[in-house]
DNA sequence: TCAATAATGACAATATATTGACAAATATAT
DNA sequence: ATATATTTGTCAATATATTGTCATTATTGA
């Protein structure tokens, strides 16, 4: 029995590991200059992303992580003054991680590469295949987590 | 001025690090009994997607990653019989990875779990969506490659 | 309330991946 | 053809990530 959309299913999951790579090598390229890494510059963005506050392990579940993966990240982002641990009203040991000044200023530089990056790379496609695209990785997510 | 498109955009980079993430938790879980670690059924499902003969550095093209670290998990599926390097009529030096018996054997076990997976996780999507998301993919890799 | 369950920080061991470098093979352009 | 650029295998150093464990804190359910 053919399944176009088992075939169709798995073809996307291997052109998600690719593309996985691909933005890894585009944001470590676009950062090279502002000292970032993509372990680095991928906390930054879910902290950036994030309305309310993230712990270590929320920033974990947002990028797909291990919680001890970027715990050990944000140690040293903390320590090289990036980040700060800021108390966390609704956790007694769990802090939530914020941008120092330091860390503001560096998110500023990385707006100014990524924003032209994202600005360029969406200009030939249509909106509506860019929410059908977010929608449908969020169901998948859903399933998943 | 305010871009829905760039942060969408960026939104949708972000959820794909994390989906990223949950499909090899998925993959892990799934093959967990067959003896297969994500780096090893990846190369498993790039060999068996492609069509022709796939290189070391066509592997890890595939699958968004560097070549050294294909050699190496090639080279331990070889040493422990899961994949073979078979001459390449088109490389003196670049062989090309199949599976071996053992190996073949493998991915049956693998398809077993897999395509039900693959199926269940997709009855609820329209094929449609699956193509128009497959296509945006498929478009931000070739930007990006 | 309170017992059971889940989440978290910390630490260690291991696996996986990147980066850089060099020589050999291949592909490209002129 | 042939010089130039790219690709590839190999080795080494380093960075990043996972897995497992345990004590502590939060959350949940009865």
């Amino acid at each position: 029995m053919h399944s176009p959309k088992r075939v169709l299913f798995l073809d996307l999951v291997l052109t998600l590991f690719r593309l996985n790579g691909l933005l890894i090598a585009e944001g470590d390229a676009m950062t090279k200059d502002l000292g970032l890494t993509h372990a680095r510059w991928k906390v930054i963005g879910a902290i950036a992303l994030s309305n309310a506050g993230l712990t270590v392990p929320g920033i974990a579940r947002v990028l797909g992580q291990s919680r001890q993966a970027v715990q050990r990240i944000t140690d040293v982002m903390v320590a090289d003054g990036i980040l700060v641990y800021t108390d966390n009203p609704k956790h007694k040991r769990s802090a939530l991680v914020t941008l120092s000044e330091q860390g503001q200023d560096t998110y500023t530089l990385l707006r100014e590469v990524q924003d032209p990056w994202a600005i360029e790379n969406t200009e030939d496609i249509p909106i509506e295949e860019l929410e059908t695209t977010l929608r449908l990785i969020r169901r998948l997510i859903k399933k998943f987590n």
